[in-house]
DNA sequence: AGCATATGCACAATCGTTTGTGCCACAAAG
DNA sequence: CTTTGTGGCACAAACGATTGTGCATATGCT
């Protein structure tokens, strides 16, 4: 095991002080007139050995720990996968790491994790919360900068980044409408979530006056729940409806399942339209019809807005604004309505 | 901003040391003949207080972080999010934090979240190695205690714990030579990875001297390289393969996209079989046969020989004899072939 | 020569804990 | 009345870094 070598090891070695070799090492040199000789020598040994600083010391002493919790409500989900995915690399891209907890959709886990990350000193926080209420959030962001993604609160001084929920799935809904479809069902995932209470509202607002019917059932975002619930409204009558909206891919695959084996085929007999972007969606048979989120997008600006948060909490400056964002998803039609 | 309360603000309120506080805030009263009152008072006033140790100063003076660094090839991945989650709830499970990265199938990445963790002093660390030679993990085994999971490295004597690709591909291959397939594909993942090279043995040692034409082909565990390759292979001639072996759920779904394009039923005019347990695949129609990883336990093994590792660090034992491990994958027919 | 200004560095405090050791008091024992 | 014991706590040194300040020596200027 290489003994672990210090500043005070170097400062040994070279016979300058652990104050000057500190100063050599964090490029500070030229801010206290250390002499370029010193400044040889110092990096010299420090190359020499491989000199690494120790990051707790260094968090410790100045209160950065180049760190940024992540907190999501199940990183076995590939929607918060993806979108995990995303924030890391755009942490990673400006020099932090990412100290990563799952709240496995626990409020209770998620305030460990939230009060955890302040007993680490992280320097910011982004969060999927999965509280009902934004207290709590509310008071870790006096102390820490913190921004929500994908999930907020309604009248919170939070900064958020969502994607618009209500606009994508007006969107959806519209377009099945204008399409021609006169009864359809809506899988929504689950349901105290800001994200499908909004997918709700929009779907309700824009087939409203349409004469359309209309069911809302669900309460899931996962395959199990689609295919329950498509099994459920389709197997005493195959026309039951004649559009699905699956408002997660996951349901989706649990509809489109439900649907064959009811030998209903989808975009034939029954349209079919979903929410997300998975990937695998165009290479369904037909491949079908969604509303795209730009996560990419909405994570970069979760990141970006947290780093403006944190150059003002470190520089001491009053708070900017919160930046309340949502952007907008996209409406990609294939075959499958 | 609640002033952060520590216990130089304790001791100074209810009259004791800090380091009588100290030791009656860590549960260590008793060794050191703290008497009943100075517990009580001390106790109480943290309570009032809401008093939380700084893990930063106590991890810098006890040189345990209470954190295991986790890095993975690409958290966007299904397979590797669900590893991670497993891991992640077992590390939590016994009050341990996670600081993951992603090193995005880079070498040079690994290497920078391998040395990161080290100057984080983290207590532990769990891989999924994407470098093709074991030097440097075996250099930072030597530091701290570490655990390979599912990719490892032949002839090292890093601790592992994977699931047997050999077997399960070989299980796989057997079953579809068994049930009279003759000309069978099969669609690799990455090809320089350990259990794609290991699924590649197993496969055709299963059909070696069995009359069988194969041919394996792609090079990325991927819808695209599935799609890819699955058209290239059928295009011209819809019976070039009676069966199909997909080498991830990823693949499998660019393979059943293929085919269907292709016109080709998957399940009557080709077998196929895939591997992982990807939560969909009872939900394809027909249902997907396939080798089954037994993530869970494998999860749990790595988190278990971690600790083991750890423990034994800590006391400054020896190194137990490296852990090394294959856990057996199972196969699951369904009616794909 | 004498004073101001630069230059080059070391000292020491500090961040918030943990922990080895030593001091004092009081009680029991001789 | 001194010894021995022991209960109860404080002191101070770590852990490894950063950073304000101060003290020399050297250089410039008049």
């Amino acid at each position: 095991m290489l003994a672990k070598t210090t500043l005070a090891a170097i400062a040994e070695r070279t016979g300058y002080s652990v104050s000057t070799v500190s100063r050599v090492l964090s490029g500070n040199a030229g801010k206290y007139r250390i002499s370029r000789s010193a400044v040889e020598r110092v990096t010299r040994e420090a190359r020499r050995c491989g000199y690494r600083p120790n990051l707790v010391a260094q968090s410790l002493r100045t209160r950065q720990s180049q760190t940024v919790g992540l907190v999501v409500p199940g990183i076995d989900n590939p929607f918060f996968a993806t979108l995990s995915s995303i924030v890391i690399a755009q942490l990673d891209a400006r020099g932090y790491h990412t100290l990563l907890a799952d709240s496995r959709e626990s409020e209770e886990e998620e305030r460990e994790a939230l009060e955890m990350f302040q007993d680490r000193g992280v320097d910011g926080i982004i969060a999927i919360p999965v509280a009902s209420s934004p207290e709590f959030h509310e008071e870790v962001g006096q102390n820490v900068p913190l921004v929500l993604l994908d999930r907020y609160f309604q009248k919170t001084t939070l900064p958020y980044v969502c994607t618009d929920n209500y606009a994508g799935a007006y969107m959806a809904a519209k377009y099945l409408v204008d399409k021609g479809y006169k009864r359809i069902l809506a899988i929504q995932g689950m349901p105290s979530s800001m994200p499908n209470r909004e997918r709700v509202r929009g779907f309700l607002d824009a087939i409203d006056g349409r004469g359309v019917e209309s069911k809302v059932v669900g309460d899931a975002f996962s395959v199990e729940n689609g295919n329950r619930e498509a099994l459920a409204a389709f197997a005493g009558n195959p026309q039951a409806y004649d559009a699905v909206f699956a408002f997660s891919a996951t349901i989706l695959i649990g509809t489109i399942s439900a649907l064959r084996r009811l030998g209903i085929a989808e975009g034939k007999d029954v349209g079919v339209i979903s929410y997300d972007n998975n990937g695998f969606l165009d290479f369904m048979n037909p491949p079908v019809s969604r509303v795209e989120q730009p996560l990419r997008e909405a994570g970069k600006i979760a990141v970006d807005t947290l780093f403006s948060l944190m150059e003002a909490h470190r520089s001491g400056l009053p708070r900017p604004a919160p930046v309340q964002q949502l952007v907008q998803p996209t409406l990609v039609i294939r075959e499958s309505c």
